[in-house]
DNA sequence: ACGCCCCAAGTGGTCAAGCCAATTTTTCCA
DNA sequence: TGGAAAAATTGGCTTGACCACTTGGGGCGT
């Protein structure tokens, strides 16, 4: 049917997709039964190991669950989700500004109790998330290390841990599935080159200069967020 | 090696908590490549394709990043999940100096968002909480409400969320358990006063002062949790 | 006529084997 | 010694087969 075999997304990526939006378009019904397994994958032209994968994908967010010998249900419906979504109310604007007021009164916490040897791990961090760039990988690991190595200095788990689930919420996989582009070598460079920024106000015992550059780097990466945004 | 098929979980679950024991024990380290699927699942004595099924887990959770022609890459580590569900890891004190750190970030936040109307709520809930004291209940509602009103004035609801949970963490029932005689009168008394002495400040439009007034209550909050601690 | 049991069909679960495409490593030649 | 090409290794996807569970229909007994 609808599969870019060119694209670079995994096969089981666009299937699950397809089934999403079969089941928003009303195709398929919310508690109705998909149909069996062979005869959807005929119907979406890939091989049944491959729907299965989708199928995965799929029970783990909750789309549908799957009965040995009896079938696939559906259970939620994108809309659904996104009507979950909405009654929370919470954006990606609040969260990256959340994560902007929580961050920046860390460092303003954690600011005065860096050492040289805590300053020079940050500065390995940094250049382990270059080298990431630069080999062309994701630097998602060091990114949240250095957030969380600030907030470590603080010598409080709890912080530890709301910056660190803070983090998880801006970058979970599931919610950055939808942005197909949104993280690219030139914006991972660019959040590099704000962390620099914050390294070298922590360097100069700069705690103000650090809040306002966590801030600041935590707008722009909202700023990157909400662009890459479909509308 | 360990895959239970009599159970009840599918294979794929099975498989994917197995990788994820392996890369919590160290055998697979973060960063690191794991072995081939070929050689992965002859080790755990899968076939490929329901190995392949495990491994969409893991992607999908973020626990590892898959490469074609490259290989399979350990991202993430259960232990940090572990960590950040850690509750027994976090004490007290951490908890009311995480809360102050967050709270006064809030309050300067919202501190300059308040208007006559909004003020005057906050003054309502402290006359509710005076007279739940008066009255010998346990004001812990208006104390809530309190904290909630002041972080919804920021219009963010992930702020207004994490304010809620850090709250409730203070108050949960399992913690307060360990505390029979914490919360008295002449405790909440003493809360009350530092609400006022908040409130005061922010009538006064003076954000600092508001600031420098949270963060005391909840040191002071802190104090009054931890005298009560059984030694 | 209704209820129960058994069997067959339809369903998902897992596996083996093969081939394609991307990446990495090794070898060979200039 | 370095670069290019070939080979090996890697993941991606397919075909086909068999196992186990569920459901539905038919037949038999009361």
């Amino acid at each position: 049917m609808n599969i870019n075999r060119t694209s670079e997304r995994r096969l089981y990526q666009q299937v699950a997709d397809q089934i999403r939006g079969l089941i928003q378009s009303g195709d398929f019904v919310l508690g109705s039964r998909l149909p069996a397994e062979r005869e959807l994958a005929q119907q979406l032209g890939v091989s049944r190991p491959s729907l299965r994968e989708a199928l995965i994908a799929l029970e783990i967010d909750g789309t549908v669950e799957i009965r040995m010998g009896s079938g696939i249900y559906v259970t939620a419906t994108v809309e659904r989700r996104a009507l979950s979504q909405a009654a929370t109310g919470e954006s990606a604007v609040e969260l990256m500004e959340a994560r902007a007021t929580v961050e920046a009164a860390v460092i303003g916490l954690a600011g005065a109790r860096f050492t040289t040897a805590t300053l020079r791990g940050l500065r390995l961090t940094l250049e382990a998330m270059r080298a990431d760039i630069e080999e062309g990988r994701k630097p998602l690991e060091h990114d949240r290390q250095f957030h969380l190595a600030i907030a470590a200095q603080t010598g409080n788990s709890v912080i530890v841990r709301l910056v660190g689930e803070l983090f998880d919420e801006r970058h979970s996989p599931i919610s950055s599935k939808f942005r197909a582009h949104f993280d690219t070598p030139a914006t991972w460079r660019h959040a590099l080159a704000e962390h620099e920024a914050i390294l070298a106000a922590l360097e100069a015992h700069d705690v103000p200069l650090a809040q306002v550059r966590m801030h600041a780097h935590l707008e722009e990466s909202k700023r990157r967020w909400i662009e890459s945004e479909p509308r």
